[in-house]
DNA sequence: TATACTAAGTTCAAAAAATCAACCTTGTTA
DNA sequence: TAACAAGGTTGATTTTTTGAACTTAGTATA
């Protein structure tokens, strides 16, 4: 059986899906535009078939992609990301920044496409109609 | 020798340093205030101590947290995050954020303290003083 | 004084997961 | 007809993680 946090944390719940080895580079393959098993596999230097083959089976399980057929014959899949999947891409872009500004190699930044300048993540409150600092994580209902 | 992706990608190079099981959420348990290594172990169901005493000297190691004698005889520590850690805040909102819109069962969701109204993650860029919508992801350098 | 208990680990065997290499099936191209 | 590609599957090997027992140093309790 699949090993799992029993953590009553959104965090640890939301490993339980994507904390696995490879999982969330898979899904930001999709995300980039890679969508089959073989460009998968060409873009996940050392991933081994096996294995991005049982992940895409439980991501598809989890709900965060789902698979088309694109030929009947040979059977031949491309792999999409649902909205959930498509979500991830807040966590994706913190990671991004994270790395921008604490990794000794980077290789990516994350741009307004208009004037080229580098963006700062930041919480915007409807309420308030701003950006807001003062942020608390509190249990839900 | 510790496995590690070898690809040119932020994303993959922040997984070599917090992508093992259990290293986000002890991570977590930091930021939330338990620091010693038994308030952790404790809040962690079900981790074993010596992954927890091998994942605090790596991410010692990688620069994350930082371990303080709080006891001379006998030996205690106390660990806190270094500013590196402490950037991570950003992926754990994302991650919460994630969970909240996500998860069948979620426990926690991020609010602005003043209003207690649920916040959003936003792109703020600096040069055009605003929030924007349109970014790219590109190579730095 | 002896006994139990806590913090903060270490050690080692067993179980689970990932890697690696070979193989398979269906179809296409040279 | 032979070679090649996509999209996998199978099974052995290696690496990681788990689980349980043990250690060391100090505190509290009877």
């Amino acid at each position: 059986m699949k090993a799992t946090y029993d953590l009553p944390c959104n965090i640890a719940q939301t490993l339980n899906i994507i904390g696995d080895r490879w999982t969330l580079l898979i899904v930001h393959e999709i995300l980039t535009g890679r969508k089959t098993f073989s460009e998968m596999k060409k873009g996940l230097n050392g991933i081994s078939s096996n294995l991005l083959s049982d992940r895409l089976k439980y991501l598809e399980s989890s709900g965060l992609i789902s698979a088309s057929l694109y030929s009947d014959h040979p059977p031949r899949y491309e792999y999409n990301l649902t909205e959930s999947g498509q979500d991830l891409e807040d966590v994706f872009n913190a990671i991004i920044l994270w790395g921008r500004a604490n990794l000794d190699k980077c290789y990516k930044k994350l741009i307004h496409e208009k004037c080229r300048t580098e963006v700062n993540i930041a919480y915007y409150c409807p309420h308030c109609d701003e950006n807001v600092d003062e942020l608390s994580v509190v249990e839900v209902d």
